[in-house]
DNA sequence: GCCTTATTAGCATAATCTGCCAAAATCATA
DNA sequence: TATGATTTTGGCAGATTATGCTAATAAGGC
């Protein structure tokens, strides 16, 4: 891979576009010091190499009836890879879990699961989570508040 | 507030807008069934009532050489609210601090932190968490892999 | 210093957005 | 069930924005 090489004006441009994904390209240009034709072929290229993934709508948890987020953590009985593999595949099919991740020390995985209410909660872990195969432990850590959520990484280390 | 009442083609709306930021309204306009006028409308509807925070472009972690997920738990010394409000705007000043929580039992906050290698969590523990006033305690959990990362809420349960 | 290559600016065309008005649908009330 | 008021919708027109093309500029190698 020939590394593409991400310069100072990428970087503008992607710290730009995770701020505002619906910038126009002409406001975006002006932004990163360029007139909007190469502006935009920068854009479509970050696209392209899959840099950048995608464009979402960001929607209020709170005005959608989420309010509870709970933080799972998961023991399979045995870390045989098949396991892994049929669990991962267990955990993408349901849309309540919006982060999971393979973890070091105790426990196997952490999952972060948004639900309307403690009820919804405990639905999920009784038709879903405690049913699929291999699940030995679970522990439920439940958030007060979100603090913080950001979908922007920090970009200051390409700086070159 | 008369609640606005989300229907059916907002939920549509809200679903689409979540996969893809960027459609243009003509397209989702035929997705949700709809012309491109009432669309566009209901669309401005929900970013003015703050439904829809915001629009943003996901970027790929591994590709901006941000591998590295840590989840971290910190017991404060107090549970004062004035020392809340202080650690909370710390935490918000750091942008490798990509979620904060306040939790129910053992620790207070729980965060996900995205930096390129372990020096550099490291150097954020010791130049910046271990310095917040009022931190007792810190616990470290590192990912193996991000099995998975959604950012669009789940809206089934708003089906009237 | 010259030539090659890559990147840029500006313009013209095409696509898209968005406000306005009449028509259709919905709802409450009698 | 009929009626009228209110809300929502569809289609059109003007304005904005995106995007491909070409020439000019800048960067890099020899």
């Amino acid at each position: 891979m020939p590394k593409s090489q991400i310069d100072q004006i990428d970087r503008k441009i992607l710290t730009r576009l995770q701020k505002d994904g619906r910038i126009a390209n002409n406001d975006l240009a002006e932004a990163v010091g360029l007139s909007p034709s190469p502006c935009l072929r920068r854009v479509k290229a970050l696209e392209e190499s899959g840099l950048i993934r995608t464009y979402v709508a960001l929607v209020d948890p709170a005005m959608v009836e989420l309010p509870v987020n709970v933080f799972v953590s998961v023991t399979l009985e045995k870390q045989v890879e098949e396991r892994l593999d049929s669990f991962e595949a267990a955990i993408r099919q349901r849309p309540e879990v919006l982060e999971c991740y393979l973890m070091t020390g105790e426990a196997d995985y952490l999952l972060r699961v948004v639900v309307p209410d403690l009820a919804a909660y405990e639905q999920f872990l009784k038709t879903h989570l405690t049913r699929i195969a291999g699940v030995a432990s679970i522990k439920s850590s439940f958030a007060l508040k979100q603090v913080r959520y950001e979908t922007a990484l920090p970009l200051h280390h390409l700086a070159v």
